[in-house]
DNA sequence: GTCTATATCGGGATAGAC
DNA sequence: GTCTATCCCGATATAGAC
């Protein structure tokens, strides 16, 4: 699933690159002829792959939606109670741990608007996320405590942003922020 | 300053329209023409206003920009105690009433990769923001600490989006958002 | 599975009249 | 201060050879 058989298998090539120039550059200004250079092919190349650049993008939410939608079938089988939301919580990081680009493809739909008007199943991973938030807190928390629960998500994929400059290891950055998010959804 | 005499300040109408729609759609995604006609007028005409279109959004953030260093120039003054950062917070939520678009044009530069690389002021505002953020945590803090601080700030942005389905005026969103964030870099 | 060549479109930007 | 008309470019996507 996310072995990227680094030989053959153009594809999961493509992916790989189009990821990083679309959260690099956003998906908008990256273009198929810089995705092509950078792959050492040519744009008609991809299309044999890819029936669109949309196409690539939806491939690459539609698996990380599919990792949010056990989570969520999980959780929703659970007690609503601050252990479930800690179990959850560590469930999370040790997701970002294995899938190797879950985090990017998160910043990708965080930071670009345009995905999700235009792009189907964009709208449905928003609302998995929205929901996953929701179910951080208590089911009759203030806004304080709603708030903060979805903090603790937000702190998981903040820290490789905001502890950047601090010299940590990625394994270091992450330990942090499950601490903090622990102790948000507390 | 954003008082924006609605009669006849056109410059200032399109920037408020350019805002919207670039913060709703993305800075790509966003053309002159759909600005224009939003405010029945031509393409032509925006560029009596603005020579480029990268302009428009160079002047929004530089006003924003001005606000951030005024607060940094505050807070470097102030000893880095917990009350220092208490009325840092305070402050910025204050200015979030004031400026009337200080949030929007926050959440543009978070959610838009693409601007930065090329136009300038965007580089000093982000590394503005990430002093402020590192100035929300006691000197010699530990990961965990600095990451709360920066989620102090972060709450505040994030609080419109994450309570968005909660039935709250902007107001009770902005005083829960607050209490949070008080209470992150405590 | 990858190539060259091309069709087609929409965007930013300019010239010059009013 | 706003208009019409136009230029120019880069982007997505397709056709068809190898």
């Amino acid at each position: 699933m996310s072995e990227a058989p680094s030989g053959t298998d153009t594809r999961a090539r493509i992916q790989d690159v189009a990821l990083e120039l679309f959260t690099e550059h956003g998906y908008e200004k990256t273009s198929l002829r810089e995705i092509a250079d950078r792959l050492g092919v040519t744009k008609a190349a991809l299309y044999y792959h890819f029936k669109s650049k949309e196409e690539i993008v939806q491939t690459l939410i539609e698996e990380r939606t599919a990792v949010l939608e056990d989570l969520w079938s999980w959780i929703a089988t659970q007690p609503r109670s601050a252990g479930t939301r800690r179990e959850f919580i560590r469930r999370y990081a040790a997701e970002l741990h294995r899938g190797r680009y879950h985090m990017q493809v998160m910043h990708l739909i965080e930071r670009n608007p345009t995905l999700g008007q235009n792009i189907s199943g964009v709208e449905r991973m928003r609302g998995r996320l929205a929901e996953l938030m929701a179910l951080l807190s208590p089911p009759d928390a203030s806004p304080q405590r709603r708030l903060k629960g979805s903090l603790g998500l937000i702190a998981i994929h903040a820290s490789s942003v905001v502890l950047r400059d601090l010299d940590l290891t990625d394994e270091e950055r992450l330990a942090a922020a499950l601490d903090v998010a622990l102790e948000l959804v507390d």
